[in-house]
RNA sequence: GUGGGUGUGGCUCAGCUGGUUAGAGCACUGGGUUGUGGCCCCAGAGGUCAAGGGUUCGAGUCCCUUCACUCACCCCA
């Protein structure tokens, strides 16, 4: 019997990692600008981190949690988000005191117990990003504006940045009032699903995809008309600040988010190339979580975004798939070549240049069908004819051209000047992905 | 947890109302080129038709069960 991954657990393998690995490399460049830095965090926690931060009754804590005890009988889970552990260590580690606000931000795999679909997955990567220590605007929208820098980077097509504000614990009881008295006497009309909404969490209802559902909902009425003063303010700042940096978003009124703990501003990066799961991203505000875990009373913000879901419109959008690069192979036929070649790969690598070697023996047509299928950019051939005149002979994949270079102690640093010289001789180098996302100029 | 779809060589799929040696393309190996890749031509290897049970003279094809994958609901990244 084969043994196969578990349900929902996938292998990333190299032909789609190179382009994982682009995407964080693009994380780490781009994030760095705003003064984020990268915090990492255990993938267990004590299970209670979870049921305080993201809240008892919320689906991912009540159904959705990789829980079980370890040896000494702790409940333990599988991270299912960052945001908590985040907070977590912050308080832990009294990152409150040093006086600046602070920046996060990480990248790792969650779990959640969930059906496998498309864009989702029981072990699925997060982008994590979080800041804390101030509740000024300006501090939502640099968070806002890393997370559209960082799609605009990536060249990310077909995306929107959707705000909102949820208001807070003062002003949105309120909103829930209105939202039920509006909801009730409507309620013959709605799902199934809606009708406990309507107990549960009435600002669900404002997202349900059912026809009716939504029809009803686009007259409920408005959560900008009950937000409270501190909040009008807090989010028309926010909005003020996005339009001076030219970061466009979209307001919608009707975006809800899943976990307890966001208050005031949040928002989303809704693809439209995505299947039913167009998230690609989302955050917002959590100004009471640090002192519901346990810390002093600091606010935060920040969000997470799928890597799955990400990579997968990269991917549709990409014209030519990105590959693990290999600037030389060096063939060998015969012993004694291959003696000498296993040194000379060795003394490639240490100028930094990738070097993949001929380890099985086969013909020369068969090595360079190898070297083909490794994409090399250059091959260096080196036969018995070589070994006995002591010169090799390197060649261009891409022109077929041909050099002979003799074999002493200049023969790598040689083999190097050969590749850089065409590397300048080509061109024009195009981009990996096009892009109807606006790309803000950088460096 | 609920509903739909799909399981045939490594991959993508044909296989008509059950009929006897299960096919194609791509990929792979070798050859055409005795030391030069991609294109072309030729040849070869590779399948208990997801698993188990049933109907039948006969099942990849029909029925049942299980499993897996997949999409959607719920919810979320």
């Amino acid at each position: 019997m084969e043994i196969r991954s578990i349900r929902g657990m996938n292998d990333i393998l190299p032909e789609d990692s190179i382009l994982w690995k682009h995407v964080r490399d693009t994380m780490h460049r781009v994030l760095a600008r705003y003064g984020f830095r990268e915090i990492l965090i255990p993938v267990l926690e004590e299970t209670r981190l979870f049921q305080r931060g993201i809240g008892e009754t919320t689906d991912i804590v009540e159904k959705e949690m990789y829980t079980f005890e370890d040896r000494s009988g702790q409940s333990l889970t599988l991270r299912p988000e960052a945001t908590a552990s985040i907070v977590r260590a912050y308080v832990q580690h009294h990152l409150y005191t040093s006086g600046k606000v602070e920046k996060f931000y990480f990248w790792g795999p969650m779990f959640r117990y969930e059906r496998p679909q498309k864009g989702r997955y029981r072990q699925f990567y997060q982008i994590d990003v979080e800041a804390f220590g101030s509740n000024d605007p300006s501090l939502d929208t640099d968070v806002i504006a890393s997370l559209y820098d960082f799609l605009a980077a990536l060249r990310v097509p077909g995306v929107t940045i959707e705000i909102n504000s949820l208001g807070c614990p003062k002003c949105r009881p309120g909103y829930h009032q209105a939202l039920k008295a509006y909801f009730s006497d409507k309620q013959v009309k709605l799902c199934p699903d809606c009708k406990s909404r309507l107990v549960r969490n009435p600002l669900r209802i404002l997202d349900c995809k059912v026809e009716t559902c939504h029809a009803l909902a686009m007259n409920a009425p408005n959560i900008h008309e009950f937000l409270c003063d501190t909040c009008k303010t807090h989010f028309r700042g926010v909005r003020g600040y996005l339009e001076d940096l030219r970061i466009p978003t979209r307001l919608n009124p009707m975006m809800v988010r899943g976990l307890d703990y966001y208050v005031q501003t949040t928002f989303e990066a809704v693809s439209e190339n995505l299947g039913a799961q167009n998230a690609v991203a989302g955050g917002g505000r959590y100004d009471g979580l640090v002192r519901q875990l346990g810390g002093p009373d600091i606010p935060g913000i920040g969000y997470a975004m799928g890597m799955e879901r990400l990579v997968m419109i990269l991917k549709e959008a990409g014209e030519e798939p990105m590959e693990w690069p290999c600037d030389l192979f060096i063939a060998t036929l015969g012993k004694d070549a291959r003696r000498f070649g296993i040194t000379l790969a060795a003394k490639i690598r240490k100028t930094g240049k990738v070097c993949e070697f001929s380890y099985e023996p086969k013909s020369l047509k068969a090595l360079m069908k190898l070297a083909n299928r490794l994409n090399a950019r250059f091959t260096a051939i080196i036969g018995e004819d070589e070994m006995r005149e002591q010169k090799i002979v390197l060649r261009n994949m891409e022109t077929r051209e041909q050099v002979t270079l003799p074999m002493d102690d200049s023969l790598p640093e040689m083999i190097v000047v050969s590749l850089d010289n065409a590397d300048d001789s080509r061109s024009t180098q195009r981009p990996p992905f096009p892009s109807s996302f606006p790309e803000k100029s950088s460096r």
